[in-house]
RNA sequence: GGCUGGAUGGCAGAGUGGCUAUGCACCGGAUUGCAAAUCCGUUUACCCCGGUUCGACUCCGGGUCCAGCCUCCA
């Protein structure tokens, strides 16, 4: 029985798809105004995960994660550059899928951006003014009235009252009530804008999480995921806009992943102390990445550190080490398999799913010594593990000889490595050990280690 | 201030009303020309105070501390 913590209930919840065999997930993506970071990460890895499993356990999953191409950020800095919106959202579009893909992610089924379904948002709005939940103020905005949805706040747990209490929302003179969220902002010159029944403008952030997701996946789905720091007020602004517009439920499990932090701070761009993809993954394997992330629980937080990426480094060094010594010709250990999936089931528990996999690590590395064919059905099931979560399915080689961009230039190549082991391997056989061991220490202070066998020496990474 | 969630051994990180989580690190040993890798063995826990119970790290109550949200944020 596979459960999901629902954010809603703020209980973990028997998963059961409003269409049986069949899953509809929608994510709130980036707004692509600058690279992307370890918190990014986290989401595109978490849930390619939970989408990776949705499939494994048979389902149909129809995985929507919209991008945000137009909003006041994006706007800013496309302007700051003098560089078209266009260009600067498609750069960084693509940057994202390239982090993405480097991460071992799936692209999603669809991946709707704001800018193209703005009709479908103009409707909505439209919808939402006709039925009275919201008005056009005198500066041309159009705004969702709060009060007319007596739910609000319901997903985050918060009484309207006391956001208006302790209310710490800037006061805007057009609003009727300060927790009134803008629908639609009216034209601006240098902005882009859109011809709608209500006035030229834009739209506002909320409305095309609503208009996309139910454009996708229909007025009510399965799964609506993002970051912990989106429950309120954006997928709280969501279900109001949606429930009011079209009178159905939204939507039936609500995910929130947990923040990447550093030194016990949510990483983000205002601190200042993120670190994107791009770098980490210069510095390390992304698999490392997505090893580190899959390594805690989807909604704890995680702290980063080089610490902790070189402990996920060498979980996978010793992983693909067993996988190399031992081949994988038969079948997967039921039994493990069965402990795998009552783990996955549990709120998708990675880092127990892990630990399973550990174990049949060191069964593979402990049996593998003396009876390779004993050993197996143990590194068949690593496999089996690993491929559902995409760990480990690299070629072992691929892996332990990955180097990191930044040192590459002044490291040794395969070629010069290999070289030098053959004339260690001379010296060693004229026991000439103090040659032997120069040249292994030559290797070690350019980051090879080597590792003599009985069938002669390997050499790795770090 | 309000609302969420959390506190497990040196570090990371699961879990359970009584039985070794797991990985890394440490220490001892095997192996090795020496290493590395691997194996064997050992050590280190459940924030505090009450309560329920034959028995609580696990359930209940009260504290303390931490993080997040309440403004854009994955």
């Amino acid at each position: 029985m596979l459960t999901i913590y629902d954010s809603a209930a703020r209980a973990k919840r028997e998963f059961t798809p409003i269409r049986p065999g069949h899953v509809g997930i929608y994510v709130c993506g980036m707004t692509v105004y600058d690279r992307c970071h370890i918190g990014h990460a986290r989401v595109l890895v978490v849930f390619d995960m939970v989408v990776r499993y949705l499939k494994e356990r048979g389902f149909d999953v129809n995985y929507v994660r919209n991008i945000t191409d137009i909003d006041d950020k994006i706007i800013a800095r496309a302007a700051e550059n003098a560089e078209s919106i266009e260009s600067l959202t498609n750069r960084f579009i693509e940057l994202m899928h390239r982090d993405a893909e480097a991460l071992g992610c799936l692209p999603p089924t669809s991946q709707p951006r704001a800018t193209e379904n703005v009709d479908e948002m103009i409707a909505m709005i439209t919808t939402l003014i006709d039925r009275g939940n919201a008005y056009r103020a005198d500066n041309g905005d159009v705004y969702f009235d709060v009060s007319t949805f007596d739910r609000y706040g319901s997903l985050s747990g918060r009484d309207p009252e006391d956001l208006r209490a302790g209310s710490r929302v800037a006061v805007d003179e057009a609003k009727d009530d300060p927790l009134d969220f803008v629908l639609w902002k009216h034209a601006k010159a240098g902005e882009p804008q859109w011809d709608a029944p209500f006035g030229p403008g834009r739209p506002g952030w909320h409305i095309e999480c609503s208009a996309m997701s139910t454009e996708a996946l229909g007025t009510t789905f399965d799964i609506h995921g993002g970051g912990h720091d989106l429950m309120f007020p954006h997928h709280e602004n969501e279900i109001a806009q949606s429930e009011c517009a079209t009178g159905c439920h939204f939507v039936n499990y609500w995910m929130h992943n947990g923040f990447v932090r550093v030194d016990d701070e949510k990483m983000s761009k205002s601190l200042g102390n993120f670190f994107t993809i791009e770098e980490v993954t210069q510095r390390y394997h992304p698999e490392v990445v997505r090893l580190f992330i899959l390594s805690s629980h989807y909604r704890s937080p995680l702290n980063y550190s080089d610490q902790h990426l070189d402990a996920a480094q060498a979980s996978l060094s010793r992983w693909y080490s067993a996988l190399k010594k031992v081949p994988a010709n038969a079948e997967p250990i039921a039994e493990v398999m069965d402990a795998f999936h009552d783990a996955m089931d549990d709120d998708f528990n990675t880092p127990k799913a892990i630990a399973l996999i550990h174990e049949q690590l060191s069964l593979v590395h402990k049996i593998g010594e003396s009876d390779k064919e004993a050993a197996a059905p143990h590194a068949a099931t690593i496999n089996a593990m690993g491929a559902i979560l995409n760990l480990g399915q690299l070629d072992p080689d691929v892996f332990l000889h990955w180097s990191a961009e930044g040192d590459r230039e002044d490291t040794l190549d395969d070629a010069d490595i290999n070289q030098l082991i053959a004339q260690r391997a001379e010296a060693r056989a004229s026991r000439n050990f103090e040659e032997s061991d120069r040249i292994r220490d030559l290797l070690l202070d350019n980051g090879i280690t080597l590792e003599d066998g009985p069938q002669g020496t390997t050499w790795r990474r770090q």
